[in-house]
DNA sequence: CCCTGCATATATCAGATCAATATAAACATC
DNA sequence: GATGTTTATATTGATCTGATATATGCAGGG
C-alpha cells in the first residue's frame, strides 16, 4: 500500500489538500489505523496529477494560505479499486514505547511513571479526536466501522495501561537514578564507547 | 528508535543472530509491539561490531548453515540505555486491512468476505504465536507485561472483528463481482487510465 | 528418486518512506 | 513586539522496506 493508494483513498471521501489528507491520518477516520508523513503525500499527489488520476484546483482563502485542492477522477476511482483488490500486506505495529517500557527494570522508577503517564496521556489525546471526528455521523457504516476498531482499541489499551500501572512501577529499578539531560543518542557517533 | 536500537534490545536479553533477531520481532516477544526486517537488521549488526557494541562468534551448526551469533558488549548496554532514554516516538499503526476494509461499500461482499476471514485468521495466528511465546514463562515481569498486552490488543482485535463480520458483509456491494485477477496496482505505469 | 516447497541462515539494493527543515502568512497571548 | 501555534506547501538526507539472490537440509507427493 503505497502512498499514492493512500490518498487516493482519502480523496474517494471528499476533496481534500495535500495537508488535508494528512490531517485524516494524524486525528481523522485513518488516524487509528494507518500513517503516511507529507513527505510522501506531496510527491504522491503530483504523480496521481501526472497520471490523471486527480485534479488540482486552487482555493484562495482569507487570514489563511491558499491550498491546492484535489479531487479524485472516474479514472482514479477505477485505479483506486484497482488497487485494494490486491491482498493487503499483514498489519505492522511500531511502539516504541512499549519497547522502552519492556526494559523497565533497568530504567530508574522515576522514568517508567513519566514514561506511562505519558503514553497513557497519548492514548487519551487520540481517543478524543477519534471521537470528536466529524466524519463519524455523515459516513456509510463501512466508515463506522473503522472508527468504531480504533476507539474499541484505544479503549484497550488505556484501560490495560491504568491496570498495570503501579506492578510496572514496582518492577522498575529503585536505585538508579534519573538521567535528566540525554546525552548522545545511539544514533550519534559518540555514544557510550 | 533505529534498526541499532531494536537490534541491542533484543540482545539485552540474550545472544541471538540476525535471524533470530528477525523472529523475535515476527513471532517472539516483541511481536505485538514492533517490527523490523532484515535489510535494517543485517547493517546495524555490522555497524553495531564497529562500534564495538556487540561481539560476534561463528556457531558451526550440523543440518543447518553456520550463524553468527551475537552478543552485546558493555558498552553496548550502556549505549542501550542512553538511547532509550530519549523520549519515544508516538505509537505508529500500519493496517492495509483495516484501510481497504473501510471502503467495504465499493467491494464485492464474497471481497470483503474473505478479506475479514483472512484478517481474523491472520490476528488468531499471531496471537498463537505470542501464547506460545516461551519468553513469557522465565522472564521478568516488565517482560511479561508487554506480552500480556500484546495478548490483550490481539484477543480485543479478534472479538471486534467477530463481532462486525456480518455487519460489514450486509454494508458490502452486493452487486459488483469480485475481482479474480488483479490487473495492474496502482504502482504500475498502466493502470486503468 | 526427483521435484517442489519450506525452514534456516546471510546479504544486498532499488525504490519508498520518514523526520527534519525551510518558507510564509495570520492569529493568539503574554 | 516577541514568541508560539495553526494552516499550508515543499524538499532532502538518512533510513527502512520488500524483493531478490544464494545456499543447505528436510519433508512430502508423485
Amino acid at each position: 500500500m503505497d502512498a499514492k493508494t493512500l490518498c487516493l483513498g482519502a480523496l474517494m471521501h471528499d476533496d481534500a489538500s495535500g495537508y488535508e489528507i494528512r490531517k485524516l491520518f494524524e486525528d481523522g477516520l485513518f488516524s487509528a489505523i494507518h500513517d503516511v508523513s507529507f513527505g510522501s503525500i506531496y510527491p504522491a499527489l503530483t504523480v496521481l496529477l501526472e497520471r490523471e488520476w486527480v485534479t488540482c484546483r486552487i482555493a484562495e482563502q482569507d487570514g489563511r494560505p491558499d491550498k491546492k485542492v484535489y479531487s479524485i477522477t472516474e479514472s482514479g476511482r477505477a485505479a483506486f479499486l484497482d488497487a485494494i483488490s490486491t491482498p493487503p500486506a499483514p498489519d505492522k505495529m511500531r511502539s516504541e514505547m512499549l519497547f522502552v517500557l519492556s526494559f523497565g527494570d533497568y530504567l530508574p522508577r522515576a522514568d517508567v511513571m513519566a514514561l506511562v503517564d505519558r503514553y497513557i496521556a497519548e492514548y487519551r489525546d487520540r481517543l478524543l479526536a477519534l471521537e470528536s471526528c466529524s466524519c463519524a455521523e455523515n459516513a456509510p457504516p463501512v466508515r463506522k466501522f473503522v472508527n468504531d476498531f480504533g476507539l474499541k482499541m484505544y479503549k484497550t489499551a488505556i484501560a490495560f495501561l491504568e491496570d498495570h500501572r503501579s506492578d510496572l512501577m514496582n518492577q522498575a529499578n529503585g536505585e538508579a537514578n534519573s538521567n535528566v539531560e540525554h546525552l548522545t543518542p545511539v544514533t550519534a557517533a559518540g555514544g557510550a564507547s
